[in-house]
DNA sequence: AAATTCGCAACATCAAATGTTACAAATCGA
DNA sequence: TCGATTTGTAACATTTGATGTTGCGAATTT
């Protein structure tokens, strides 16, 4: 399949959506994301069923933020968009009689296992704020020029 | 598109090979690994290219291992089978005008490139040696019973 | 009532591995 | 040399899951 890039998407629109105190529409994320408003009330379904964002139908509705930025890691919105898998690479055959299989299943699992809780755990430890923050620190580093 | 598994089958195929001393045809390395002869020339090529393994055609032809197992890693195998994508996540867009985004991208590629080292380290300390002697130690140990 | 906007189903497209068919070329044995 | 075996390779089909698209109903505001 293609890469998966509902994380960056995701991240993406909920910093926008952290400075900005009014809905935004689909159409208006589908501009920033340069896809479809459809991809995007998608993917965004996802969020808010962990209440991360909130929706409104109608005139002057939209999609908002609704969780604290603080307490919201990069790890949340990857599993509520729904992220399978993280891997490109996998085993040929999860369940094989053959024991040579089987050990080159578990080295590789091992390996593959290894890397993915590093990969989780990178993901937990960082918080919407501090990307906030990062950005903020860009700007005022810009305007010093 | 479909998790790629060249790397699993082609280190099932090696460590099958190892115990051999004649060679394996396609068909037979197909059979291993319940797929067409077609994919075994076509992923094993990659192989051959790097002298992991050679091939002879016609009448008592096939393929035979060709490395020293003690010398190959398991991150050696990878890379000859050209596996490109590790991770079936990643950005969105590798060259963003929006700063809010250069920032996500910068927090996820971070993240994912940690990962990725951590893993390519992992399959760079396994040889097939160790892999074969995993084997083996099975196998003695189910002698035992 | 009309315009706006989300919700969602249904289907198309894409990308890369995998699967399949067909045939040429090389090698071995009789 | 002939025939069987086996690899080499091109061309095309299939699979899988994300992404893209169309259409229309439902909710909300004015």
């Amino acid at each position: 399949m293609r890469t998966d890039s509902r994380l960056s998407r995701m991240l993406h629109v909920l910093l926008h959506m952290a400075r900005h105190d009014r809905p935004y529409t689909s159409e208006q994320i589908a501009g920033m994301l340069q896809t479809n408003a459809v991809v995007v009330r998608r993917t965004m379904a996802g969020l808010r069923a962990h209440g991360y964002v909130q929706s409104v139908t109608g005139q002057g509705g939209g999609w908002t933020i609704a969780c604290d930025l603080n307490k919201t890691t990069l790890l949340d919105i990857h599993r509520a968009v729904g992220g399978r898998h993280i891997f490109a690479i996998g085993l040929d055959n999860d369940n094989p009689s053959c024991a040579v299989e089987r050990v080159v299943n578990s080295a590789v699992a091992d390996a593959l296992d290894r890397a993915e809780r590093l990969l989780i755990g990178s993901l937990g430890e960082i918080t919407l704020a501090e990307l906030a923050e990062q950005f903020y620190a860009i700007c005022r580093a810009e305007l010093k020029q």
